[in-house]
DNA sequence: TGATTTTAATTAATATATTAATTACTAATA
DNA sequence: TATTAGTAATTAATATATTAATTAAAATCA
């Protein structure tokens, strides 16, 4: 374990690898993608919203979102509507068939959240969360 | 604030999209991409090292890797070679031109290191090392 | 030894990430 | 109001991520 191994990046690249797996598997068998995860999981509270709205709360870049949309209205998910009080806005809202998968998979991915909760001592959790915030309002976001 | 902005795979994505970007910008100096400066970083430590060590210790999929090295080699950064012993094995080894970049990159990552340490408070820091180990070593990793 | 099983690297197919450039539209301003 | 500046979404080009399948070379074992 060297200096780089035990920096900040690379910790938390690690820590995602041993962390997603186990939700990638949740995600799979409704054939979703995490991205695509991430999407449903903002529209089932705020059906409707702008792409860059979107953007910003899956921490999926404005590029990348196209596509996820692109294959989510493929799959018959979510659909694409132009704002009518600006024409610039593209706004995304949940199909029928969309909607009806919340209370399939938010369960199975709550529990898995509760579950890795759990797997370390409250206080180590509350430090992490309390360590990650830090780091998040310290560095120059541009926001 | 709700469960999902504050589950702890958001947390990591959001703390690295904050994080990054400084050290990207450093990378770009240099033609680098992030996954080609880990690459490096690895080498420059432990040079003729297997793909597959190369895989674990970058946290880059073997399949990814394929193409990093393809395109390091291309630039004449690495060489690919044949194990004598294994030829199962590729052993990844720096060319002279990729020896060199150390000694004008490393300092410059390093700092920025130092520069996010230092920018939360000692024991927030310590508290979230911990906490990441604590949740790298709760989970039931493969390795 | 010869068949079987593992392993390292790669390929294939599809989905995302990243940065820069474009397009269409809106807001601001002289 | 004609121009200019700014914004939302998309496209383009290139690089990675993910999972499954493939290939070649060990290692195992009947």
């Amino acid at each position: 374990m060297n200096q780089f191994d035990r920096s900040l990046p690379m910790m938390l690249y690690r820590t995602l690898d041993v962390v997603m797996p186990e939700f990638r598997a949740i995600f799979k068998r409704f054939r979703l993608t995490e991205q695509q995860w991430r999407v449903l999981r903002v529209l089932w509270e705020r059906d409707g919203c702008a792409l860059l709205e979107l953007a910003e709360a899956t921490c999926v870049s404005g590029p990348s979102l196209v596509g996820v949309i692109d294959r989510l209205s493929r799959d018959g998910l979510v659909r694409r509507r132009r704002s009518d009080t600006d024409r610039r806005v593209v706004r995304i809202s949940l199909t029928r068939k969309g909607r009806q998968l919340e209370k399939r998979v938010v369960p199975l991915v709550d529990e898995a959240y509760r579950r890795l909760e759990r797997s370390i001592s409250r206080p180590d959790w509350l430090a992490l969360m309390k360590g990650l915030d830090a780091v998040m309002t310290a560095s120059p976001q541009e926001q």
